[in-house]
DNA sequence: AATAAATTGACTTACTTTGACCATCATGAT
DNA sequence: ATCATGATGGTCAAAGTAAGTCAATTTATT
């Protein structure tokens, strides 16, 4: 089996283990646990817990940093994959976009305020500036798409500024 | 956790339950409480206390010296009008729109929830584009002001005094 | 053989902690 | 009043810690 497999199934296993959808991870501590690179680590997640996969992570440098994978709730990874891919994509219009987040809100996928937010976030007044049309609708897409996975990853959000009870790992 | 955080921490505690908006400290005894060298609470300060978060910090050296930190409150018209002129002005980084979103969501005037979206839709991963640094800044500050007028304009929340913590430093 | 995936390591960036040295203030002595 | 002194806090740069990037190399897959 391929390390970077192992390294995979190593770290679902640690969340499945404790019922957790979000776990905190040392890269260092890791990457000597599996005697492998440090950068090692960062092609496991960058190729095994993308958005795509259903997961998302965030990290923090310096002293006490920390590697931190969240776990989108169950169902959604292929609706938010659809919605992604297919919907969102690469670029989409203003009108697009307002019409999916109402379409969003009224399948209760999300609540109307956040589709009201989103769409003020991709209005035509947010983005006006002297660029070209193609290229505000990149960035049209992107900022949905980045908003849409905020949503997504937010049952599974704890309760932040709270003294960390994240469960951080000695591996 | 870190040091910093656990003396950020502290110190929002001690001002939380004494319901007070202003504190007096002494640097050398929390130094020493901590067991940290004293620099390292003006480092807490600078980098945890800044108007940007919404707090002002004054001191006196000298004897009987003292450190002072006041949290900074505002109307709520007051506070809109200030933050889209004098904080998102005609341009902002994504830090600046971070820590914005993060201070507003500790003082309620936002949720926690709205501050994520706004994190979301500003973060460099949403306006990764190619263009300059200085476009995306202006189009940044247009999308935050898009979306907090549309806070502003939903009716206001009969403030639920929920403990809602806000979180850590996403990145 | 050609392509894709995985591994590694040198270099970079970000955040934290510490310590040496500087500035200011209150107070008491002159 | 003036000055000396000790008590505080401020600054800044170096050291420490930890993650990110990128491209070269190696190892599968097709």
């Amino acid at each position: 089996m391929r390390l970077s497999d192992t390294i995979e199934q190593f770290i679902k296993d640690l969340m499945q283990q404790e019922q957790q959808a979000e776990i905190d991870l040392k890269r260092n501590e890791l990457a000597e646990y599996f005697h492998c690179a440090p950068s090692q680590i960062n092609y496991v997640l960058s190729t095994r817990f993308t958005p795509d996969h259903g997961y998302v992570t965030s990290s923090q440098r310096g002293g006490g940093g920390y590697i931190r994978i969240v776990r989108i709730v169950r169902s959604a990874p292929e609706q938010l994959s659809y919605l992604l891919n297919e919907r969102v994509g690469d670029s989409i219009s203003a009108g697009e976009a307002q019409i999916l987040c109402m379409q969003l809100a009224e399948r209760k996928a999300i609540t109307a305020k956040d589709a009201q937010l989103m769409i003020a976030a991709t209005s035509p007044t947010a983005l006006s500036a002297p660029i070209p049309e193609a290229v505000k609708n990149v960035m049209r897409a992107r900022i949905l798409r980045s908003m849409l996975l905020c949503v997504a990853q937010r049952p599974a959000q704890p309760a932040a500024d709270a003294p960390s009870e994240v469960n951080r790992h000695e591996v």
